[in-house]
DNA sequence: TTGCTTACATACAAATATGAATGTATATTA
DNA sequence: TAATATACATTCATATTTGTATGTAAGCAA
């Protein structure tokens, strides 16, 4: 096969982002040669470098398919509603996010790779910057609902929504991390929703 | 200088450990070299290799080096005691950890070494399985405290301290990396001690 | 003082990775 | 349908890195 349609094309552009990602997962980041992501794909060096300037170009575009429709989904789950529970909002939001784990393979192992398989330095430090924008502007949204909840009366009064936020999204970065790295003794993560749940019933007054 | 006394041979291998966490925190442990190692240890590779196998046992070392004095201290805060107030003991035991963060820069950089500047990967995963056992660890020394907090009525009647004891490590697992990546804008960092105030207050009866 | 060992430095060989250059057959377009 | 651009494969030149092997001067024990 010398000269593909357009449309294969953007097929073998996938098939060589899926196979960065098995072999990123297998063997992290940086000891991952484009070599190897070009078998795994079942192409070559020349057809990955024809889709992607570089490993780094790779990672990102891998990263982004995953993370800006899951940031989206984060967002609407977190958005002010006329609703009469904030508490049991942000517990669907939790549980949500999850379920995402649960429901996209590609959604889990970009997850896993970027918590455990991914040097942050150089080039990448821009990635972990744009991550703790992302947690800046939920924190946010929380303390938001944190808020609204209050004023509804379902919290204790002498509880502050910007560190009812803050714990939260403590809580959630711990879950999300002992979630990926629990990958065998699933012990854990068959938990997370009685987890999810003790964490909101705590508040509930 | 060509053959060293004892003493001045243990100092050599010091230095390289250290120049090693120098490297390894601006470069990540993958993209480091021998040779990085030994330049900025003073020294050539040839010295690196007579002290250390490989970059993987050098990495073991430098991480014990760290992680067993601190661990020790960990469990040493979270010894039952006939302590009246199981409470602040864990308060304190999370605030002993920060603390030992802020002193001591060799504990800082490995901490954020660990957490974002390796891959856990072959050799690496069993890293990653010491980790997960000392959390267990600490999760049931957690609970035991709770469960005297609980015993001392220092809880609300309808928490279980099996759940507070795991809501706690996730929300010290949060902190820990948000401390960590938290580099420059201290902000975050400024912020722990009233974080964990919060977070134990929330379970104060 | 001799001989062995230590604590390195230096040199070597092999493997691996990268980016770019070039080749090429086929889509696509004018 | 001819010209051109595309979607790769192949080749090449160049670093890098690793582990080991060898060299060596000084420490140390007898």
């Amino acid at each position: 096969m010398v000269r593909q349609t357009k449309e294969n094309a953007e097929l073998t552009r996938q098939r060589i982002i899926d196979a960065a990602r098995q072999v990123f997962l297998a063997r992290g980041v940086s000891r991952t040669s484009m070599e190897q992501i070009a078998t795994a794909a079942g192409v070559t060096r020349g057809a990955v470098y024809w889709h992607f300037s570089n490993k780094t170009e790779l990672f990102s575009v891998m990263r982004e398919q995953v993370f800006l429709p899951l940031i989206d989904r984060m967002d609407d789950n977190l958005q002010l509603e006329n609703n009469e529970d904030p508490l049991t909002q942000i517990e669907n939001f939790l549980n949500g996010t999850i379920q995402a784990l649960n429901e996209s393979s590609a959604t889990r192992e970009t997850y896993e790779i970027m918590m455990i398989k991914c040097e942050y330095v150089e080039e990448f430090s821009e990635v972990l910057r744009q991550i703790l924008n992302n947690c800046d502007g939920i924190i946010q949204k929380l303390e938001q609902l944190y808020q609204r909840a209050k004023n509804k009366g379902q919290l204790h009064a002498s509880q502050d929504p910007a560190q009812l936020a803050l714990d939260t999204h403590l809580f959630f970065s711990g879950l999300l991390h002992m979630w990926v790295k629990d990958i065998d003794g699933s012990h854990f993560r068959k938990r997370t929703h009685a987890l999810i749940t003790n964490h909101i019933d705590l508040r509930r007054n």
